[in-house]
DNA sequence: TTTTTTATGACGTACGATTGACATATTGAA
DNA sequence: TTCAATATGTCAATCGTACGTCATAAAAAA
C-alpha cells in the first residue's frame, strides 16, 4: 500500500494538517518542521496522491492533447514540443491520436472531460462545432476553424503556398500543379490552395490542382502521381505536405525525370526529419517549435482565467528552405 | 458548473442511488428507469467525473508510456500502436518524452505515481534497476533490461543481426561493418551487435564496428560516415536503425559509390514509414504491430492479476524485407 | 394468499487530501 | 511583563462517487 498523508505525518512525528501545509507551503511553519517532514516523505518515497487533491477543485494538471496520428513526423514533432513546453509547465500530456475517425474524436473528448482535464489542445477535427463547444474547457486549436471562440495556431498557410509558387516560378517553372492533401473549407490545405491559386493567376498562369487524399496509401498515392507525371507535362510543383513531395521525387527519379531541371518539386511543412534526412527537398518550413510554445502559452492563459481576451487567429510565419528539388544553385 | 450524479437523479426522477446503480450497472433495475436516467445524463451532458470514482478506489484506467521521443517515426509508430491498443481496451495514455534525459525520467516516474497510473510501458530506460523497481507498479519494459521482476518484449534482435549479415554476405559483400547507435551493454543494440559479431566469425570474416551516437545530430553522422566511407575500403554495412542506413545511402551516392554494386547497407527497425518512402532500403522489420499489442495484453495481465506470471523475456520475430539497397534483382 | 423476486429510496461511510475555525504553545519585541 | 507574531495541533467539512445496509413497495411465482 502506498504511502498517505497520515503516515507520513506519523513518520515525522507531526499532525497531519502540519504535512499538508508543508506540502502546499500554507500558514506559519518552522524550518525545523519542514525538513522533518521532507525527510519522511523521501524515507517513505510519499507521493501526494493527485487524484484525491484534484477532487479538491484543484487542478488535474493534464492536458488533452488531440492529434490525429503521431507517427506521421509532423506531427510527432509538434507533440513532441507541446508535451516538452507542458512538462516545464508541470503539466501531464494525455496523447490522444483520433486516426481521423470521427467516432473515436467524440470519445476521447468525452474521456478528457471525464477526466477532468483542465484543457484540451486539438488537432483532430473531425467533429462539427457543437460538439466542441459543448465541451466547457479552455481550448485551442491548431490549425482549423472550430468555433468562433475557440482560438487557432497556425503557420501562414497562404504565404506559404505564395513562397512556394514564386519560387517555382523563379526557378523557370510554368505549368505548374498543386498536389493538396484533400479540399476541404476549413482546412489548412485550403488557404495553401488559395494562395496557389491567387499567385498563379497574378502570374498569369493557368492553375491545375489534384487532391492526393492523405487517406490513401502511399502506395496508392504513387501509383495516382505516377500516372500524373506520365500523362500531364509539368515542370513545378508545390505539394502541400512534404511526405507527398517525397513521393512525387521518387516518381520523378523513376520516370527518367531531373529534379529540379524537368521538375521542380516544393513541399510544405519542414519538419526536422525532413531536413535531416532529405535535404534536397525544398519546403515551406512551418515554426514548429514557436507552434507547439504557443499553443501551450495561450491553452495556459485560458485555464489561469478563463475570460483571458485571446486573438481568435494566431498566424506564425513560415519560411521558404530552398534547395536543390527547385534551385539548381542552391 | 459540470453536471454531478445528483443533478442526474433530479432532472431524471429518480435518487442519486438509483443513477449510480445504472452507470455502475448494480443490482435490480428496470429498463423504465434505465432510460429516464439515460436521457437525463444525454440531457445534462454528463460525464461521471472520473476522479472521484478514482477516488474510491476503482482503477484510473490512466497508463503511462514512456518513451525518449516520439519524432522519431520507430518510436510515434510504436506508441501510436500502443495508444490505440489501449484505448480499444478502455485506457488513457499518458504520454512521457523523456528526451534521454535522467532527471526528466525520474520526475516522470514520480509524475505517473502521483497520478495513480495503472501501470506503465517503459521505453525508456536511463535510470537505474532500483529506481523502477521501488515504483511499486506494474511495468512492462520495451527491448531493454531493467530489473528480474519486470517483463521485456523486443524483436529478435540477436536473429536480426544475423539476418542481416548474411544478406551482406550473401550478396557478395566480405568487408562487412557494422554501424551502432551506442556501445552500451543491456541495449538492444548490444544484442544486435553479438548477432553481427558471432556471423562474422563463423563466415571467416574481419569484423569492423563503428559507433554512430544517437545522440549526435544528423549532421555530424552524415560528416563522421563520410569520412568513415572515404578511408575505409567497405562493400557492405549494416546499420543498427534505419535512420542512420538513410544517412549511408546519402553520403554513398555523394561519393559516387554504387549501391548496391559498390556497397550493400542494411537497417533496421522497418518502420511503415520507411517502406513507404525509402522502398530502396533493405532493412530488418521489427513487428511494431504486435510488440505494440503484446506489451498492452501483458501490461493489463499485470494490472488485473499483479501476481501473474509472466516470462521475463518476450522475443518476437524480426522479417528481413529485401530491397535495392542490399540486393540488385530484389 | 403467501412467498420470492424485482425495483427503488434513504442513509451513512469511505476514498485521500485541503482548508478553515479554533485552541494552545513558544518565541521575540515593546 | 505583556502583547503580538510565529508555530503547531485538533476537529470537521468538503470534493463526487461507490456501495453496503435497511427499508419498502410492487410484481411475479408458489
Amino acid at each position: 500500500m502506498r504511502p498517505k498523508l497520515n503516515d507520513v505525518a506519523r513518520e515525522a512525528g507531526v499532525s497531519p494538517t502540519t504535512v499538508s501545509r508543508v506540502i502546499n507551503n500554507h500558514g506559519y511553519l518552522s524550518e525545523k518542521t519542514k525538513n522533518k517532514v521532507f525527510e519522511a516523505m523521501k524515507e517513505l518515497n510519499y507521493q501526494p496522491n493527485s487524484i484525491a487533491r484534484s477532487l479538491h477543485g484543484k487542478q488535474t494538471n493534464l492536458i488533452g492533447v488531440l492529434f490525429s496520428s503521431v507517427s506521421n513526423p509532423f506531427f510527432g514533432e509538434l507533440v513532441e514540443k507541446i508535451e516538452n513546453k507542458l512538462f516545464k509547465l508541470g503539466y501531464k500530456t494525455i496523447l490522444c491520436n483520433s486516426a481521423d475517425n470521427k467516432e473515436k474524436e467524440r470519445v476521447y473528448l468525452n474521456m478528457l472531460i471525464a477526466n477532468q482535464v483542465d484543457g484540451i489542445i486539438a488537432g483532430a477535427h473531425n467533429l462539427g462545432i457543437k460538439e466542441y463547444e459543448k465541451v466547457g474547457l479552455p481550448i485551442i486549436s491548431f490549425d482549423r476553424y472550430l468555433s468562433d471562440t475557440i482560438p487557432i495556431v497556425s503557420s501562414d498557410n497562404y504565404q506559404g503556398a505564395v513562397l512556394a509558387t514564386q519560387e517555382l516560378y523563379q526557378n523557370g517553372a510554368r505549368t505548374i500543379y498543386l498536389f493538396a492533401s484533400s479540399k476541404t473549407p476549413n482546412s489548412p490545405t485550403d488557404r495553401r490552395r488559395t494562395g496557389y491559386l491567387e499567385t498563379m493567376e497574378r502570374l498569369n498562369l493557368t492553375a491545375h490542382e489534384k487532391v492526393i487524399s492523405s487517406s490513401m496509401t502511399a502506395t496508392v498515392k504513387a501509383l495516382l502521381i505516377k500516372q500524373i507525371l506520365t500523362t500531364d507535362s509539368i515542370d513545378g510543383i508545390f505539394c502541400t505536405d512534404d511526405l507527398t513531395a517525397l513521393i512525387v521525387l521518387r516518381q520523378a527519379r523513376e520516370l527518367g525525370l531531373r529534379v529540379p531541371q524537368d521538375l521542380k518539386v516544393i513541399g510544405y511543412d519542414g519538419t526536422q526529419f525532413i531536413q535531416n534526412y532529405h535535404p534536397e527537398l525544398t519546403t515551406i518550413a512551418q515554426p514548429i517549435n514557436d507552434m507547439g510554445e504557443l499553443l501551450v502559452e495561450l491553452l495556459l492563459q485560458r485555464i489561469e482565467d478563463e475570460k483571458t481576451e485571446l486573438k481568435h487567429h494566431y498566424v506564425l510565419p513560415v519560411k521558404l528552405i530552398r534547395n536543390q528539388s527547385s534551385s539548381q544553385f542552391d
